[in-house]
DNA sequence: AATTATAAGTTGTATAGTTGTATAGTAAAG
DNA sequence: CTTTACTATACAACTATACAACTTATAATT
């Protein structure tokens, strides 16, 4: 077998143990020559191999990255699941975790500014992206103002046609911070993760048009394969 | 007699001669070709006869290298690989790969006694004798230890010198294992043997008087060009 | 402190040269 | 008739070198 063929399977394989890092730069092709004792044109054959597959981009002058291929999920005023990786040309699916009707913490009461002796829904769900589990969501809902919400929503597993069905044609966000949590066993489990893998966690408010708030919810992605793309 | 052969006679008498020596390159193919008036294959049969000798060796793209025969590389308490090339009257070079700080695997890690959490200085080099790569080296060191090893090193291209500047004036040999292994391509390149050339592989352990590890290595040696003397 | 030159380093591209390999053909020797 | 030695040609793989285009870091200048 050719030698640069080798070369592309050796720099294949230190990319999949993460030795380079997507975002990252590859060693330059003068030191990878070096490494691999042979002349830069046969290094550049190598890497051509790994650019036609995507995995990695190379611009003039500069050096040749890790080609970042974390999904790009939008966070603005309006964000929207499956609109989002519909965008970007991937699959989007919703399971349901679990659903739970219960009184409002003092928290939860005062951002969804109702009465804390009110009802709330919760309800947690999985998205996956191409079938793979990379978000988690858990929402708490008025119970009062919606009660048929999760009937609906066990149904369509979508926040914005449950909405529109129940009356509401258009909702954003509030406000939505932004944190990093370490995953624990059962998270790293359900999304599919390592243990203490970083997660970004959001909490956010969706509020209708006349502000008034609809969902305070807090959402998970798993950092390795999810960047947050803020929008102003 | 065929001409081949009497060609194959001629270099043979070159190189005894010195005309050719050792780590230069031979004329061309092409030029050989038309000096004695033959055919490339022709030349190519003869060639062919001296690199099965071993003291041809040609390089794709590059030509045709002048090889040295069999060199006694000692094996003891103190192995000292400049020191061991120099003794013998060849001359030692060093030339680094690449370098790398990452994490220490599990196996690094028991084997210098250190945290597998700590970083350890990953080091590959080819040490040529005569001007012919025959060794390659791949070292891990304790980067916690020794943060500043490779900058010496890479000036000094010598682990005993750059030992002596950080202050650890001896080490000797904890153990040493002998294996054997095939060639790849990419070794088989940077070492100037054939693929599948038998290469022999030693693991060891340098520590210093303290009995506390320095390094956790690996060497290749081009099992056709040198052997190895085991001392007790 | 901010801006501008300068230098050094990186990738892109072009050209020429080298060895490896495959195929086809000729001539002589057994 | 088959094998061996040798020629002829072509292409693939790899090296060597040079230069252009571009980025980045550093030094110099304002």
């Amino acid at each position: 077998m050719s030698i640069y063929y080798q070369i592309y399977e050796s720099l294949k394989k230190d990319l999949s143990n993460n030795l380079y890092k997507p975002g990252e730069k590859l060693p330059s092709e003068k030191v990878l020559s070096k490494r691999f004792g042979v002349n830069r044109h046969t290094i550049r054959r190598s890497l051509q191999l790994l650019k036609n597959e995507g995995i990695l981009f190379s611009k003039r002058g500069s050096g040749i990255i890790v080609h970042d291929n974390r999904f790009k999920y939008k966070i603005g005023k309006r964000v929207r699941f499956s609109q989002n990786i519909l965008n970007e040309n991937y699959i989007p699916e919703t399971t349901i975790l679990r659903s739970e009707i219960r009184k409002a913490s003092k928290i939860e009461a005062k951002n969804l500014e109702i009465n804390s002796k009110h009802e709330i829904l919760l309800i947690e769900t999985i998205g996956k992206i191409n079938n793979v589990p990379s978000i988690k969501t858990k929402r708490i809902i008025s119970n009062k103002r919606f009660p048929d919400f999760f009937d609906i929503f066990q149904k369509q597993l979508s926040i914005t046609k449950t909405l529109k069905i129940l009356g509401v044609n258009d909702f954003f966000r509030k406000n939505t911070l932004v944190t990093a949590e370490q995953a624990d066993s059962i998270q790293a489990n359900l999304l599919h993760c390592k243990i203490n893998s970083p997660l970004l966690k959001t909490t956010y408010i969706n509020q209708d048009l006349n502000l008034i708030p609809i969902e305070y919810s807090q959402t998970w992605f798993v950092g390795e394969r999810i960047q947050l793309a803020l929008e102003n």
